[in-house]
RNA sequence: CGCGGGAUGGAGCAGUCUGGUAGCUCGUCAGGCUCAUAACCUGAAGGUCGCAGGUUCAAAUCCUGCUCCCGCAACCA
């Protein structure tokens, strides 16, 4: 038994996610957690609400409420979503937290005493009417490359030149549209991530087991250009983390907050410590997965992430902890993902284009959605998400062959033996041979799972559940009903326990259906099948049970075409 | 020469690090079974691995050049 904490990238505030969202970071690492709880593990699996920053102010805005008020709106209907989706955090808090703000001013205390933070004046372009400093993305105008009028500040989408807002021709506010616009010198601090670039290199570079997206991302921004460099990690908002050393105010960075991207790694801190007080347990229980002088010396920390956020894990984040000179539990291992696109497009949240966490399970049960989405998960390029390929693959596995087993094998015990499991009868060769396959089976998908190689687990498990249906087309139980029906309860009894034991592997994947797979087999046992002939015994003869409900209903053509309609345009 | 990822039968992928006559799922076709959600099981057809060179007895796998697609490019998160 080991300890685990895992977390998983934090999402953001400003509206309902979608699935390429869930599929980037969240579900991939509630599949881990629940895998390694199944195996006996202590896990700690944490997530939050990233809130602060300028596209909560404006989503607030919109909705013309204050953003605090949004914001805790917004948490509990993606609190909500997560428990639809039976993302099995250990707690889901909130970057806004008051253990977050206490964590981030604590840290930023200690950077500066170490000199990690330097303060600078920069220019930054002010906007008279919207009343507030614009981040370079809200600044549109004409590019002086290409004539584009809505090229941003930060970039032309049309030519994709890096521009610099004073660039643009014609420079107006993306909020309010005014052109009111002035350059304003302002004082902010940065996190001196040069001085530290050869410890993160080296640390980097001891991570030879990290998959290649992750690093190459890494090296690239350590070796790219002048190495890595300096970061702002204070903004001139309203909403956020005020800016201070430790409990001290900071002279200068008055009415100015933390930089969302430094304060919303140090949530994964926090996250623990509102674990502990939501759940009426002293500091020292959070501290020892977050301290390895306080415990946490034999914690393994895994995070998960879609691709855009590794740098700040990889750099940012580890910069934070490195400069603070204390001894904060490090990442071990970082599982970061392609995107998912949708119907040859990307998935947007700001467009509306795709399919959204709500609308998902308003048209399926979430076991649907996990299964597709962790059997194409994009961990080596990019994939796409398809209605027919969703369809297809949600009839062909959970219906056609993990559903239909299980109503073949109960219905058949039914009619010939009622709805116990029936005595007699003994292994023969078959039966051998089905246990050897299911153990190096069972074996490998451990071995997947332990190296979160998640497509691969998923095909591992259909295998798994297709062994079942070659081993009934051998063993023919109906056929051999009729000449040995001692020898026929005997295949049958072991179809039964099989189904105890695909509910305990598929449980990571899709927990719901396991749960009813259990619950109409009546047992509680949920052991993991360490050894798969013991396993396919824990139900005894003469134990009851019940014919289940179909466990997954088909996808039809009508059904298929109709969402395909539906979530062709943009979302309302 | 900005960086990275990808290009394998109709579709989606594995194999590439540690070279040895290409594997999986779906789809298609044929057969079997009849317990089951018109499900299940078996078999077959179909690719020479983006393009062009090179190394080697042998290359999807190593090297060189090229083409196309995607993402990133550091104050959007």
């Amino acid at each position: 038994m080991a300890r685990h904490l895992i977390t998983s990238a934090l999402p953001y505030i400003n509206g309902i996610k979608h699935l390429g969202n869930l599929v980037g970071s969240q579900l991939p690492a509630d599949l881990y957690a629940r895998y390694l709880r199944a195996r006996g593990h202590e896990v700690m699996f944490l997530c939050s609400t990233d809130e602060h920053g300028t596209p909560a102010e404006l989503a607030a805005a919109k909705a013309g409420k204050p953003v605090a008020e949004y914001c805790t709106e917004m948490w509990q209907v993606q609190k909500d979503m997560a428990d639809g989706f039976r993302l099995s955090f250990d707690h889901f808090g909130r970057s806004s937290s008051p253990q977050n703000h206490r964590l981030t001013q604590h840290f930023a205390g200690r950077l500066s005493e170490a000199g990690l933070i330097e303060e600078v004046v920069e220019k930054q372009v002010y906007s008279n009417a919207d009343g507030r400093f614009l981040p370079d993305r809200y600044i549109e105008g004409t590019c002086p490359n290409c004539g584009y009028e809505n090229a941003r500040g930060d970039q032309c989408e049309n030519c994709t030149k890096q521009l610099d807002p004073t660039d643009l021709i014609n420079p107006r506010s993306a909020i309010s549209g005014s052109t009111d616009l002035e350059v304003r010198e302002t004082r902010h601090l940065n996190l001196r991530q040069s001085i530290m670039r050869d410890q993160l290199n080296t640390w980097i570079d001891s991570k030879t087991d990290w998959p290649i997206l992750t690093t190459s991302i890494a090296k690239k921004w350590l070796n790219d250009g002048d190495g890595l460099q300096d970061r702002g990690i204070t903004r001139d908002l309203d909403w956020g983390i005020a800016v201070k050393r430790g409990d001290n105010d900071w002279p200068g960075m008055e009415g100015k907050v933390f930089y969302v991207w430094f304060d919303a790694p140090i949530e994964y801190i926090a996250s623990a410590a509102e674990w502990a007080e939501a759940t009426g347990r002293d500091a020292a229980e959070w501290e020892r997965w977050w301290r390895t002088d306080k415990g946490g010396d034999d914690v393994t920390y895994t995070q998960f992430m879609g691709k855009d956020n590794v740098p700040f894990h990889t750099l940012s984040f580890p910069a934070t902890i490195l400069g603070s000179g204390e001894p904060w539990k490090l990442v071990d291992y970082i599982k970061s993902f392609n995107y998912l696109n949708y119907d040859g497009g990307q998935f947007s949240t700001s467009q509306g284009r795709g399919v959204f966490m709500d609308q998902a399970l308003s048209i399926l049960p979430s076991d649907y959605w996990r299964w597709w989405l962790l059997s194409h998960v994009p961990e080596n390029s990019d994939s796409e998400f398809t209605w027919e390929n969703f369809q297809g693959s949600v009839n062909k596995d959970l219906a056609d062959v993990l559903g239909n087993f299980i109503s073949r094998v109960t219905k058949f015990c039914r009619s010939k033996f009622g709805e116990a499991v029936p005595a007699g009868g003994s292994y023969g060769p078959r039966e051998t041979q089905l246990i050897d396959e299911l153990t190096s089976r069972v074996r490998a998908l451990e071995g997947h799972l332990d190296s979160i190689e998640i497509r691969k687990a998923s095909q591992e498990l259909r295998a798994i559940w297709v062994a079942g249906n070659e081993y009934l087309q051998d063993a023919a139980p109906w056929s051999v009903f009729k000449e040995d029906p001692e020898r026929a309860a005997g295949q049958i009894r072991l179809a039964l326990n099989l189904i105890r034991v695909y509910a305990v592997l598929s449980s990571p994947f899709i927990p719901d259906a396991a749960a009813r797979m259990l619950s109409s087999m009546n047992t509680l046992d949920t052991s993991w099948p360490d050894d798969v002939k013991e396993a396919l015994s824990a139900l005894p003869m003469g134990h009851e049970f019940t014919v289940p409900d179909v466990l997954f209903a088909k996808i039809s053509d009508e059904d298929r075409e109709g969402w395909e309609t539906r979530f062709s345009g943009k979302r309302d």
